[in-house]
DNA sequence: AAATCGTATTGACGTGGATCAAAGGGGTCC
DNA sequence: GGACCCCTTTGATCCACGTCAATACGATTT
């Protein structure tokens, strides 16, 4: 199907099951921590696996929540919408990335998740997950981390949102990325943007206007090189400058 | 001690032991859904009470993560600081509302908690809690229940911040207070600020100076009685009104 | 009651980013 | 391969909020 290997270990059943032991996105995911035999539990957890095409949703705000997803290919946003009509784009997701925290609380998801290419996700039925997470103490704590990092992350946002200029976000934004393709083995420098100036803008906090004047004003100044989606960052450490040379605010 | 009651039940220690069982704010706090026995064990595990003078931290950013706190009496503030000295209140917690959560992920935390007045909070050892928590499904509920809460309000935040203007981020502002202090019994319209217009701007993005013009706008309007920090809501619908009725973004 | 200090209000002015508008790619679907 | 549509870029103007500054208020101390 993708980015799968042959399973070393033949499986039980005859389709190809991509199994959690065998997922090249471990380390990034729920099974980080696990020894070999709570991963195969966990596995047996893992229900099934659903494809979304490109623009359609994972789950919408208000629905039923029932589980969370681990997203195996592709990549997603997060938004909330209100009443008027204004939304705001709460987070891009990656592979590895968890989705659907945000339904806990009240059983019902709280934020609509959509695909920004064609993706698969694992889905999780969350019931089952407790239940094992009781059973597995590393995987109990592993899910608490995600679950905290997504508290933090937030928190960035906030920060990000609340007190910096815009091309601060834009850089800001720029370097996670990065890191983030760095950490699942692409590289730091060039990459290809999945979303929007405007969606970007929205998660920034700016209009997708602000956001291409602050591309093209990093491309003046030699930090990235732009060709619409497709990004080359040339001066990381420039980059990082921008984020803390600001006495303002 | 506060607002304790005197314990029906007579403790097993000399000292007045200020057991959650007999807490009046369990209905919003990590006991909430467990029965009393399995409330008896969550008892157990909270080991001691911890005060906080006025100005104080709770945790700082960097600090060894151990512990949650559960807020007893009083009120706090959180915030993030970046190198250049910038800073952003990342939220306001009351009684019943749990602190701590950032630190999870890192084993360290990740933002500093300061008390807004003189306050008091339950120190919940996180290993036992994880502990128990495997034995006490409810107990494990409950806590993704509030970590997930964290989340969604965080998500609310962003987009206050990201796609509100200034009158309508202090009117959302304020029917949440409204809201939290109408939960725990106090007057959904009448009620003190415990912090400064500088804290109350830098959670909501803004200058003081925007804070305080805003208050008197509202005034003029005759949506709230001002005072300095006492506040008195006199048009609930007014200010919701004020926080839908904007086409823009 | 006076002195002090942190906090709040109010005014005048400046600016970063929004808004409005037009033109220039690139990808996609026949 | 051409037409269409969405996305992006860039310019001109506007405005909400920030900045700077002065004053006022209230709590606390002496």
């Amino acid at each position: 199907m993708r980015v799968q290997m042959k399973s070393a270990v033949p499986a039980t059943t005859m389709e190809i099951k991509t199994a959690c032991s065998q997922c090249n996105l471990r380390e990034l995911c729920l099974p980080f921590g696990l020894d070999p035999r709570e991963v195969d539990q966990l596995d047996e957890l893992v229900g099934s696996r659903r494809k979304i095409k490109r623009q359609q949703h994972l789950y919408r705000s208000g629905d039923p929540f029932e589980a969370i997803y681990a997203i195996r290919a592709g990549s997603f946003k997060t938004d909330v919408i209100l009443e008027d009509g204004r939304d705001q784009v709460t987070g891009f997701q990656m592979t590895g990335e968890v989705l659907g925290l945000d339904g806990i609380s009240s059983e019902h998801h709280s934020c609509n998740a959509i695909a920004l290419e064609d993706s698969e996700v694992c889905v999780i039925p969350f019931g089952r997950l407790e239940e094992l997470s009781r059973q597995v103490e590393s995987l109990q704590h592993q899910f608490h981390k995600i679950m905290s990092r997504e508290i933090v992350r937030d928190h960035g946002v906030m920060m990000l949102l609340g007190s910096m200029r815009a091309e601060e976000r834009l850089a800001a934004f720029l370097l996670n990325l990065s890191q983030r393709f760095t950490a699942r083995g692409f590289s730091p420098s060039e990459f290809h943007l999945r979303m929007t100036r405007d969606e970007i803008g929205s998660y920034l906090g700016l209009k997708l206007e602000t956001v291409s004047r602050a591309f093209s004003r990093f491309q003046e100044e030699g930090l990235v090189a732009v060709q619409q989606k497709h990004i080359r960052i040339l001066d990381t450490p420039g980059l990082k400058r921008i984020l803390n040379h600001h006495a303002s605010n």
